[in-house]
DNA sequence: CCGCGGGCCTGAGAGC
DNA sequence: TGCTCTCAGGCCCGCG
């Protein structure tokens, strides 16, 4: 579900509630996300506290006390929703209760802030993991990450290099968390028409024969940082069932030129093409067969 | 090594 | 109303 914009919303949302907190109480509603808990998962958290929440690419990083990092991914149906009210603000009155919680309330934190927060996430395709800081270069799931795209790691020469060979279309390798990092189906399409790059492109054009940026780069990072940046500042996309941990939607939805606009004029100015909607690599792109070249 | 397709899950919405 | 079918913001893994 979430992508960058998504995530780094929800990251803005937790932190006054996390960052400084400990953990008072911290319940799984079963033993399993995307894999098992660990056996001590709990026992690791309580009584920790979260020195900072960070986000790399589409994974949330709380660093505790403890050495130890607790990492939180959305997967696509994940959610936050933190409660500052109810019966956490009276200390120690804490009484976990299963009908105080909706279906697939998976995770539940009591924190010392006074906060409850609850992770949601019907698919169950997000996970939650513990490992020590130290090893944090080690950590299967971040270590093939490319670069963050809102970071300065991220120019018109690095994308070039990481593509440059690439037999795979445009949308494919922008949708591959090892070229860049945080990018999902949504903001790829919408990147890809916001440059006019078709997403059927091969990646190797992005890179000429020497391996420099082909013209074409320039642009396409500045539009991926741009719509990153823009949506960020709307609170993140709300389609179904995305909010703010606040419960307040994000909106910019609205602004999509592209996504799950089939039918609809181009938004480019003087373009006259209709969106298309197409499948690759099984999931569906959107773009303007007329100015995405 | 690379690229693709299947699989993991549940729920919403369309069409009959 | 209710059934069946398709599709969904992600990512891992096995196959060729």
């Amino acid at each position: 579900m979430p992508e960058l914009p998504e995530v780094e919303t929800v990251r803005r949302g937790l932190a006054p509630a996390m960052e400084g907190a400990r953990f008072d109480e911290v319940v799984t509603h079963r033993g399993d996300l995307r894999w098992p808990f660990p056996k001590d998962f709990v026992a690791r958290l309580k009584g920790q506290t979260v020195i900072g929440l960070g986000r790399r690419a589409k994974y949330l990083l709380a660093d505790l006390s403890s050495g130890e990092v607790l990492l939180m991914h959305l997967g696509m149906s994940g959610s936050f929703r933190v409660d500052r009210d109810g019966e956490a603000t009276t200390p120690g009155a804490f009484h976990y209760r299963r009908s105080d919680f909706g279906a697939h309330d998976h995770v539940v934190f009591r924190m010392s802030s006074g906060a409850t927060i609850a992770f949601n996430d019907p698919r169950r395709f997000g996970c939650m993991k513990l490992f020590a800081r130290q090893a944090i270069d080690d950590e299967p799931l971040l270590r093939e990450l490319g670069p963050e795209p809102l970071g300065n790691a991220f120019d018109a020469a690095m994308l070039a290099a990481a593509c440059a060979g690439k037999k795979t279309s445009m949308k494919a390798a922008l949708l591959d968390q090892s070229v860049v990092a945080g990018l999902g189906n949504i903001y790829v399409c919408e990147a890809l028409n916001r440059s006019r790059i078709s997403p059927r492109r091969k990646a190797a054009t992005l890179a000429t024969r020497s391996g420099a940026p082909h013209e074409r780069t320039p642009p396409l990072v500045d539009a991926i940082k741009a719509v990153l940046a823009d949506a960020i500042e709307a609170g993140g996309s709300s389609l179904r069932d995305h909010r703010q941990t606040s419960g307040e939607l994000g909106y910019f939805q609205h602004s999509f030129r592209v996504y799950d606009r089939e039918g609809e004029r181009c938004p480019t100015r003087g373009c006259p093409g209709a969106i298309k909607r197409i499948v690759q690599s099984g999931r569906s792109t959107f773009f303007c067969p007329v100015c995405q070249k």
